[in-house]
DNA sequence: TCGTCAAGTTAGTGCCTCTAACATATGTTA
DNA sequence: TAACATATGTTAGAGGCACTAACTTGACGA
């Protein structure tokens, strides 16, 4: 589906692109792994995907991840890194065009991050929800902590602070707070809430108004 | 440990209370299980739960589960319906002799509303991490929704609305939104963000405020 | 050309969920 | 009170999964 090849990767020399070769060895088994991992998560959700099912869809033995990844769980974090260094340009990229230091940019960045949640709600979970008993890899919270900069960033800028201040932090932690309740229960239960329907960006306006006058 | 027996169990007549006649019946293993299983899922984690654990806990056979519950799943929700009847009440309890209709009701159920969530969070998981592929059973969302009712009649108290109207959902969909995502994000970080910590009583009254007014 | 090593394979272990068939206690009814 | 029906335990076992050990293949460098 999506040509993510060779992101995690380690660079190989000259690998030869004729793919078809039958081959006893496979190519990019790692590239091709995580990209059925990614593919099951979203289908059947993270607590039922395994490793056979990942073997199967890319059509070699269940033995054959080992020699890529540790256990089930590094091909997940594998995936999770992947999505969330998605996540973090996805939200760089819907600031394009919108004028520094105007609250329209922290809107935008919740946009984005509800639309995460709603697009790979697999990867969210992994993530967020809290597979903390099974993975706690350290670039995991990195890659949180990045996020997290991006919307501090913005939130200077709005209240015309030149750097991260204490207060700058305070705020950007409630916005950050409320934009990801809001995934969670979007994603579990939708915009419509007993008939009613909030508009989301009208929703999101109202909080960046509240949380940064 | 809590002891919660015959929460969740039907109504059998003159159950004799002489419980150790090291009997080949176990008195009341439905319960026991629920016990067990609860245990296991905030000590390992709910991926790392199994059966089997609650089974040796509990002393019986492997087998035995499956003459009171359909399967883990149906285990795992008895839990969580017993563990959101028990996060109600404790938010019910949380609003006594505070004055009706005063801000400091809308914090209270907020304040419990994360204790849970650090208190149980393998059940807080289970509920709200999205185990949604898992488990969906229409119980769990009425639950919810019974939670969410709570917060919403003293919201309309404190806008001094007589009845939920379309803006007291609004606001309170805002504040469940925000009380949802810190919950999840203290379970995961703590309070002290790269060394500055936040006062989560300050915190809820800032929002509560902001989001009220 | 040959040896080495990365990256596949098959076979097998041990744990898990769940089912089938059997055993035992309990309480109802003749 | 005896016998039956039913609820609730048991053991045995099927089938799936994560992971390992030992073997095989083939690509690359000396």
């Amino acid at each position: 589906m999506t040509s993510t090849k060779n992101l995690l990767t380690k660079d190989r020399k000259t690998r030869p692109e004729t793919a078809s070769k039958k081959a006893y060895h496979h190519g990019d088994l790692r590239a091709a792994l995580i990209d059925a991992t990614r593919q099951l998560v979203e289908e059947k959700g993270p607590d039922s995907f395994s490793v056979s099912d990942a073997c199967r869809l890319a059509g070699v033995s269940t033995a054959a991840p080992y020699k890529h990844f540790k256990d089930k769980t590094e091909m997940l974090v594998a995936v999770v890194l992947e999505g969330m260094a998605r996540h973090r340009e996805n939200m760089l990229a819907a600031l394009e065009g919108i004028p520094e230091g105007s609250p329209e940019r922290i809107t935008a960045i919740g946009m984005e991050y509800v639309a995460f949640a709603l697009n790979e709600p697999g990867i969210f979970r992994l993530k967020f929800g809290g597979f903390t008993d099974r993975i706690s890899d350290p670039r995991l919270d990195e890659g949180g902590q990045q996020s997290f900069e991006i919307l501090l960033t913005e939130v200077a800028k709005c209240l015309g602070e030149s750097e991260i201040t204490a207060e700058v932090r305070r705020r950007g932690f409630l916005l950050w707070s409320f934009v990801h309740g809001l995934s969670f229960i979007l994603r579990d239960h939708g915009l419509a809430e007993k008939g009613e329907e909030f508009d989301l960006q009208t929703l999101l306006d109202d909080v960046a108004e509240r949380m940064l006058n």
